[in-house]
RNA sequence: GGGCGGUUAGCUCAAUUGGCAGAGCGUCACGUUUACACCGUGAAUGUUACAGGUUCGAGUCCUGUACCGCCCA
């Protein structure tokens, strides 16, 4: 047994326990061992990215959950893994090749793709060595990319199987444009903010009606008036009767455009007529459709103004839109101009503003994946944590629309379309073509796009274990047990999966998903590079240490609920750490290994003092209570059920009581309480291995309790006695209130010499007068630890005992304690201080007797609410009562 | 516009089934005692956002209001 060093040196420990429980293969599962499977696959974070703090928070729930249920006995795999992040990743080599001077097309599709991967080699295992740092336990065997074989070839036969249900297609349609990343986004992408826009009233002249004729049509977006093709207006709006039939002139182009009815128009936006632009607005789209409009693209793919645009053609859609508010001024056509806040959609990956715009892309029909999707969570046998993100989820599914999947980039699944130039026939397929199988010629070429990345990542639960192929890791770990993910990717992510795992496992993909919070900095900001509020991760681990960061972390993420984040939060879990650790030292000063029966040891009841008994009790209420809150998700409950028993109880307490006992020189009684205190001690460490790997690794170590298991990540989970068992040791309800009842009445004593100014060194005599003989044969047997706690040069117990003359005194449950001080006391200040007491009960009894006097109460509230305020109330009389006679006491001597 | 969440000590948050409103941090006082000053002991701090209602009893359930946040359109 190596002796503790004075501090916890988390660099000599981390990478060193990380680095042995990887060569023991402890993160390892094996389908051939069977057992209970426990499977979690992570969300795969970016190849691009770098650990940040809700990285953190996620990856410690994971590995809380995975670590735990490994104790438990199950057999564990924790998936890890990247996706390729087809917009980011390219954005980042295209922005080293900008260094160079060059574009992705100076190098053609191969090589840019070519670099792209060389890119990843040297750089995607950031991610994962920071989470290894983190101590998270993954399965580093089973590690995947979305762009391995084996994930590409799911991709493949998912598209294609799709393909031939005729569940995707392609078709011209309005999609989100990122003009910046050139390619299309989905719904999902594009992300609505608002911004402080302005609405503009454009005066549209009456074709054949006088000068001043003209109809006045309100837009946020003017330039896009070069693609409008009609005006509209709703049928019920009286106002516009008249323009029925007629039609207005374009404002610069000049075009007739006729002026349409639509239920669509809002009659109370503007002014209740609206312009039509069916290449650039998804509801002008649908318009156009009903009224057989043509739709008119006034955009390049890069958001420059193209020949439709007129004398506009070449310029940027925002000069464009400039230029063009000018020139309607100053030919009178701008009416006014209003402030008017909207949301409009941005790039999720450029934040550049997204472009609606009508384009010939590839899509998943959703509705008739998302009907079982809905199914198995109605049944339950999907759950949402917190329960409250089903709705979410229903309503998404619910009002589902169709998937845009293809992207206009080059990084990632290129989708396997495949088109013959001779026959113009169009076919999915599994492998390359040579040839085209309708006309048998070879003059054939595959569609030029990629695939969503999210297409890969939703078919991560089952493509991670090699899936088309039958596979024994698929039999085993699927459907996996948690998802464990942020509410900002239950579209994306969290609902596809479900629809892909029911179509092609016919099985879901996980039955509960845990939902976190967001990271947010301490006045409530989301964490971001550009607010430059983020916390790295890496620097807290290497100021704090590791632990300290996960600690707590989970400590301060209530269920779902956001995680306010400063520097000083993570104090908490170091202090928690050296509070730990020093225990550990004290209980090693103290001398021997530990006994060798503290796992399980046999307790005999008639050695165990109360304190004993009181701290087992306390113990495996902590463990059960600790284990239930694990099973809730609620893991900050989980922290501080195990945070209170190590400091409040153990150290506060147990360790206390345990000084003058191992300061003797009794063997016998030292030996016994070394065998509760191994016990008690060990049993917690476990309890906190999930949320404290390293540091409870290296005290399992180093206090020898590496005999019982070799680690403790596969030391038993602690299992919580019964009220049965606990009384096998003479563990009962009343041994663990008389034992809270002297925590009480010590706090009484330290209260009484707070109040006469006495320092702590300063030894006190302690005269108690005990309520019974119960309690009188307790506190006397508890004779030496009461007089360490109480810091007391002598205590005595007395039944009969009176004081001589007025002293200090106290009031506890177990009877009034006396405290003779060096010269007269002042009596008149005693008694109001008791008077101050007394008025404190006999308002509470009042309250009491008041509730026990109303029938109401007594006949409808249940029978141990009702027997719980009579002892209440019985123990506030005593109170009172005693209260009372040391006041008359103190006044007749006063007297 | 629709939906969801929140409002509890100076700050960040708990409070399970409706049953004595708690913790961490911060503040104040005392203290370096042989595990620990990253510590110990003690203290102060509440109209549970507001207005009604249900109930023997409401932080908790219902209705409405205000403010904050998020998601969707």
């Amino acid at each position: 047994m190596a002796t503790l060093n004075k501090t916890y040196d988390r660099e000599a420990v981390e990478d060193k326990w990380y680095a042995w429980w990887q060569e023991k293969g402890y993160f390892r599962g094996d389908p051939a061992k069977g057992g209970k499977p426990y499977c979690v696959v992570i969300p795969p974070p970016n190849v691009t990215g770098i650990l940040h703090m809700g990285h953190a928070l996620n990856n410690t729930i994971q590995d809380v959950l995975v670590r735990w249920r490994r104790m438990q006995g199950y057999n564990v795999s924790w998936v890890p893994g990247t996706d390729h992040a087809g917009i980011a990743t390219q954005n980042v080599v295209e922005r080293a090749l900008q260094k160079e001077g060059k574009t992705r097309d100076d190098l053609g599709r191969e090589d840019f793709v070519q670099r792209v991967w060389e890119w990843r080699e040297q750089y995607g295992n950031t991610i994962k060595n920071q989470l290894m740092k983190l101590g998270a336990s993954c399965d580093w065997d089973r590690e995947r990319f979305t762009m391995d074989e084996g994930l590409s070839r799911a991709v493949t036969e998912v598209f294609v199987r799709l393909y031939e249900k005729g569940l995707i297609y392609r078709g011209n349609y309005i999609i989100n444009w990122c003009p910046r990343c050139q390619t299309a986004l989905s719904d999902e992408e594009s992300e609505h903010r608002s911004v402080d826009g302005k609405l503009y009233y454009i005066r549209y002249p009456i074709k054949g009606g006088r000068k001043k004729d003209y109809v006045l049509v309100a837009t946020t977006r003017p330039e896009t008036l070069l693609g409008d093709t009609a005006v509209a207006v709703n049928p019920r709006d009286d106002r516009y009767r008249e323009l029925k039939g007629r039609h207005v002139i374009l404002p610069v182009l000049k075009r007739e455009l006729p002026v349409i009815e639509d239920d669509f128009v809002d009659p109370e936006f503007g002014t209740g007529v609206v312009k039509v632009t069916p290449a650039h607005d998804p509801n002008d789209f649908e318009m156009g459709q009903r009224h057989q409009l043509p739709a008119i693209n006034v955009m390049e793919d890069n958001g420059i103004m193209n020949a439709e645009a007129g004398p506009y053609v070449g310029m940027d859609r925002s000069q464009c839109r400039e230029a063009l508010l000018a020139r309607l001024d100053q030919d009178g056509l701008l009416d006014r101009v209003e402030p008017h806040p909207h949301a409009i959609g941005h790039c999720y990956r450029c934040d550049a503003v997204v472009e609606p715009r009508l384009s010939p892309q590839w899509f998943v029909k959703m509705k008739p994946l998302a009907r079982p999707a809905l199914e198995v969570v109605r049944e339950e046998k999907i759950e949402f944590i917190p329960e409250r993100w089903t709705k979410v989820y229903t309503e998404w599914m619910e009002n589902i629309r169709d998937w845009c999947i293809s992207r206009q980039i080059w990084w990632g699944h290129r989708i396997p379309v495949y088109y013959c130039d001779d026959c113009g026939h169009e076919w999915a397929v599994r492998e390359a073509p040579d040839t085209c199988p309708s006309c048998g010629q070879t003059n054939i070429r595959q569609d030029e796009d990629v695939l969503d990345t999210w297409f890969s990542s939703w078919l991560w639960p089952f493509s991670v274990f090699g899936w088309p192929d039958q596979t024994a890791d698929m039999d085993f770990y699927y459907p996996t047990a948690t998802l464990v993910t942020g509410s900002e990717i239950i579209f994306f992510w969290v609902a596809r999966m479900i629809m892909s795992g029911l179509a092609c496992m016919d099985d879901i993909p996980f039955s509960h998903v845990y939902i976190h919070g967001t990271v947010r900095d301490d006045i409530g900001r989301k964490m971001s590079k550009s607010l430059g509020n983020s916390i790295d991760p890496l620097v807290t681990i290497e100021k704090y240490n590791a632990d300290a960061l996960r600690f707590s972390l989970m400590m301060l993420a209530a269920t779902g609920t956001d995680v306010y984040l400063s520097d000083d939060k993570f104090e908490l879990g170091r202090n928690f750490g050296t509070k730990l650790w020093n225990a550990a030292r004290f209980m090693q000063m103290h001398g021997e290994n530990p006994p060798a029966n503290f796992a399980a040891p046999t307790f005999e009841p008639a050695l165990l003092s109360a304190d004993d008994q009181h701290i087992l009790a306390k113990l495996h209420k902590t463990i059960a209570a600790c284990t239930d809150s694990l099973e809730r998700f609620r893991f900050n409950d989980a922290a501080r059920h195990v945070y209170d028993f190590l400091w409040h109880q153990f150290c506060d307490w147990y360790v206390e009581y345990a000084k003058p006992i191992l300061y003797s020189d009794q063997q016998e009684a030292r030996t016994q309480l070394l065998e509760v205190m191994h016990y008690v001690y060990s049993n917690a460490l476990r309890l906190l291995h999930p949320l404290m790997p390293f540091i409870t690794e290296e005290l399992w170590h180093g206090m020898g309790y590496n005999q019982l298991t070799e680690s403790i990540m596969v030391a038993p989970w602690p299992q919580a006695r019964d009220d049965e068992q606990l009384g096998e040791w003479g563990v009962n309800a009343d041994v663990v209130a008389y034992v809270d009842a002297k925590h009480d009445l010590i706090r009484v004593v330290r209260q009484l010499r707070a109040d006469y100014g006495l320092a702590p060194r300063c030894a006190v005599e302690c005269m108690i007068r005990p309520s019974n003989e119960r309690y009188e044969k307790r506190l006397q047997a508890d004779h030496a630890s009461l007089i360490t706690l109480l810091g007391a040069k002598s205590v005595t117990v007395e039944r009969q005992f009176t004081p001589p003359r007025p002293m200090p005194s106290a009031i506890s449950q177990l009877g009034t304690v006396y405290m003779p001080v060096e010269g007269l006391i002042d009596v008149q200040s005693e008694i109001s201080k008791l008077k101050g007491q007394l008025d404190k009960v006999d308002a509470d009894l009042q309250k009491v007797t008041r509730k026990l006097g109303n029938m109401d109460f007594i006949n409808k509230a249940p029978k141990d609410v009702v027997e719980q305020q009579e002892a209440r109330k019985q123990a506030l009389v005593e109170k009172s009562d005693k209260l009372e006679k040391l006041i008359e006491t103190l006044t007749e001597c006063a007297g």
